[in-house]
DNA sequence: CAAACTTACTTGACACTGTCAAGATGTCCT
DNA sequence: AGGACATCTTGACAGTGTCAAGTAAGTTTG
């Protein structure tokens, strides 16, 4: 799943400071140790090595760095759940592991993403464009999976989908779940087994 | 599922000022409404009509404000779970619903409890007890659903409900997917057809 | 009864925060 | 040359969490 890095993405000139890739990963990486409470304006401003003042050229305020990291993240989502789209094999069960696979690997993004407070999907429109591209790609999945099914149905599946694997990805990254399994626990076992015991399709409508 | 109420116990004579209960609801309201980020000591000090330090005798810091909330929260919750495990019908669905109810009903407590950075866990004690039993009334769930499971199992099954209920709930009350969804739509009854076409148990293992 | 102690606060101060305002220094265009 | 723009900087302000110290009651203890 090393495919779709997000970060770092420095190919211009070293002598470029890019301050702005400096103070979101800064922001990125305080957000997956110590959470988004925790990002200060002038502390990331500090990590990138310039004045209190400099993010706000890029970014406009605090929430600005948020909803670049929602986009960001929304983006790269997107790529990774259309690809999991794909995958031979179980295609609920594809994009479970995927969906899973990305919120532990971009947790700092992931965080931000399903923060309602904070991700600016109301405030600022790029992030909103890349939000509802995301939610398209996650209804794809019911064409995907059974295209036998009827309008309003075809949200129900994909919505369902949607619950189990961001539960899951928030239980894992936020602790609560970790904290009470046995500490050798497999992580992708575990995604493996409720892949297993949960069927969301082959399921007659009792309707 | 009025039944378990939370704040606003106030059953001690109108004399006594009761500033704590007043700094826990002045901090519910503004968390369900503004989210985490907006409580502040000296706002929920202003709601309650008492200097910006009164809170700190309660409550020590900004921290213990929350730990409080996550503690009358998982109490409330472990009762009402348990309540839900006793119904008639279809056990899963069940929970799956109360589980759903509690947080739309609760969004304050909901949005602390699950919060690993700010509920206090880890900090506190009282908060750490009350999370345990709340995750003990889960793993009840197997028992009451399917006794034939083997202990590594066992825990399977809760943990794939406690992912989807967890994963709708948040998606609910953060409104990524509220904003999706055609304006009318009837909540109820979408968690209705998503524990219809979600099967947890009565399915053969295949390892 | 008085002294000691505890409870439930208060006022005051400090470093830190987000953000507004007003420059400073370049770089490009005409 | 000169103006427009991007990329910052320094300075100031109100608001924040929290430490420290004080105060006014009630409660316990000698």
């Amino acid at each position: 799943m090393g495919k779709h890095r997000i970060s770092s993405s420095r190919h211009v000139a070293e002598s470029t400071p890019d301050v702005r890739r400096a103070v979101l990963d800064g922001a990125l990486d305080i957000i997956a140790t110590e959470g988004a409470e925790a990002v200060s304006m002038r502390e990331v401003a500090r990590r990138a090595g310039v004045s209190h003042q400099a993010p706000y050229h890029y970014f406009g305020d605090r929430a600005g760095i948020f909803a670049a990291i929602a986009e960001e993240g929304f983006q790269s989502f997107t790529e990774s759940f259309r690809h999991a789209l794909t995958l031979p094999g179980d295609v609920a069960a594809n994009c479970l592991r995927s969906y899973v696979s990305f919120a532990v690997a971009h947790k700092g993004h992931y965080r931000v993403m399903f923060r309602g407070d904070i991700c600016g999907i109301h405030t600022h429109e790029h992030t909103e464009k890349a939000a509802d591209e995301a939610f398209l790609a996650l209804l794809d999945l019911a064409d995907a999976v059974d295209s036998q099914r009827n309008a309003a149905d075809a949200m129900t599946l994909p919505i369902a989908l949607w619950a189990q694997a961001h539960g899951l990805a928030t239980l894992i990254i936020d602790s609560p779940l970790l904290d009470k399994l046995p500490p050798n626990t497999d992580l992708d076992e575990l995604v493996n087994k409720i892949a297993d015991i949960t069927i969301w399709s082959k399921h007659e409508s009792k309707s």
